[in-house]
DNA sequence: TTTTGATATAATTTCGATATTTTTTCACAT
DNA sequence: ATGTGAAAAAATATCGAAATTATATCAAAA
């Protein structure tokens, strides 16, 4: 337990992690008397723990019948990546009119990361063990994109659907059976955006994200 | 108290309305214990609505040093208005493509009412009493526009984005000194938005609410 | 067999009190 | 005067239980 964390920050950054990579049932409900039992706690720590876990749209509160894990939808799926691919776009754009070289320098290096990670993946009969290690670098992959953007209220919004989204990709997906298109989207995006060619990048964030919106890959 | 609704729901939707009209201070603390006692309920009750105002960004908390309205700032004010432009005008389109017959008629009706409001106002010195009549129409017309677009995840976003806007607008916007150019704009965007000619529209949407963005117009 | 309604069970919500943390106050030293 | 640190005051976070509300069970009626 970090220093100056409450109990409640411990709850809730453990219950955000097991709900980004799908640790519990989609559609279960979140039983404030078992976690309070498992953490150890009072129901009531427990409960504010999912408020705020609902804030980011990661669990459903439902008014005098708790809290449940959100259900998985072809059409939430569609218009998570729909607006993302929005979101990514437009915030990238800023980024590349106002990050500078400094921006410049730290979507490279995120870059280089990510794609270290994937060409090993590439290469695997079973790259589950390196699931989380991806996710994360992944993730700091596309945020980095929208870290220049200058808008915390739009950065704020895309990690919100971010990890929507990541919460409605099924185990499928995470078989990394597009792992050769990823690498090459990814390389594409960078490039796009280094050249500061508008126009192409948000072409090349669509194509990275379009295979999620015609109702799929949700179930394999 | 209305049926099935419990104390916390009541107590989120009376401060919900105070943080949007502005009846607190910006930047005010909003201690537990004072609203404890003028809604005669448990702390943690109040904690619990101040965690869902939070959620949606009128209030702001901050670990161990508890709930405060956020504060006013030009950057956050055009930071909104950038955003909720962005994403009024991408859901006003998607509302024109998916919406057909019952949304334009929904929106005709939404704007005859906020007309009538706006001409009244016009002519009056003193339109203070119709603030609150006239707040329900232009959220209303604004929802409208949003409506159609199929996308709940984007129509939601734009409902928080709407609300923290409004919040950030101080007194002098609500004495309706832009009150005519206000009655054109509205005009315009619905005259667009039935002509079916989308970037039109989108340029209507941005004129509405560009004078926000020039930092301008957080005090005065 | 299906529906209805009463009762029992289980869950959520609210409570008042206690524990912890932050902020303020103020004496003391620099 | 100004800064430091301990003690007091105030506020926040957590607790365990009581009150409320939803859900499940099951017998009686249609």
């Amino acid at each position: 337990m970090g220093i100056g964390m409450s109990k409640e920050v411990d709850l809730y950054q453990e219950l955000r992690k097991r709900l980004i990579s799908n640790s519990y049932d989609h559609g279960a409900k979140l039983r404030a008397e078992l976690l309070r039992k498992e953490f150890n706690c009072a129901a009531s720590t427990v409960r504010e723990a999912l408020f705020r876990l609902a804030a980011i749209g990661l669990v459903q509160f439902q008014e005098q019948r708790g809290f449940r894990v959100p259900n998985r939808s072809a059409k939430k799926l569609i218009e998570l990546t729909h607006f993302r691919v929005l979101l990514e776009a437009e915030g990238t754009i800023m980024s590349m009119r106002n990050g500078g070289v400094a921006w410049e320098a730290r979507l490279t290096a995120a870059h280089h990361k990510l794609s270290h990670i994937e060409k090993r993946i590439h290469g695997m009969d079973d790259p589950s063990d390196l699931i989380d290690i991806w996710s994360k670098s992944e993730d700091e992959f596309h945020q980095t994109l929208m870290s220049a953007c200058g808008s915390d209220i739009m950065y704020q919004t895309h990690s919100r659907i971010y990890a929507q989204f990541r919460q409605q990709l099924m185990v499928a997906d995470r078989k990394f059976n597009h792992i050769s298109e990823n690498i090459q989207n990814h390389s594409e995006i960078l490039e796009a955006a280094l050249s500061g060619h508008e126009s192409l990048t948000r072409a090349k964030i669509y194509d990275h994200l379009k295979r999620h919106m015609d109702g799929k890959t949700l179930d394999g």
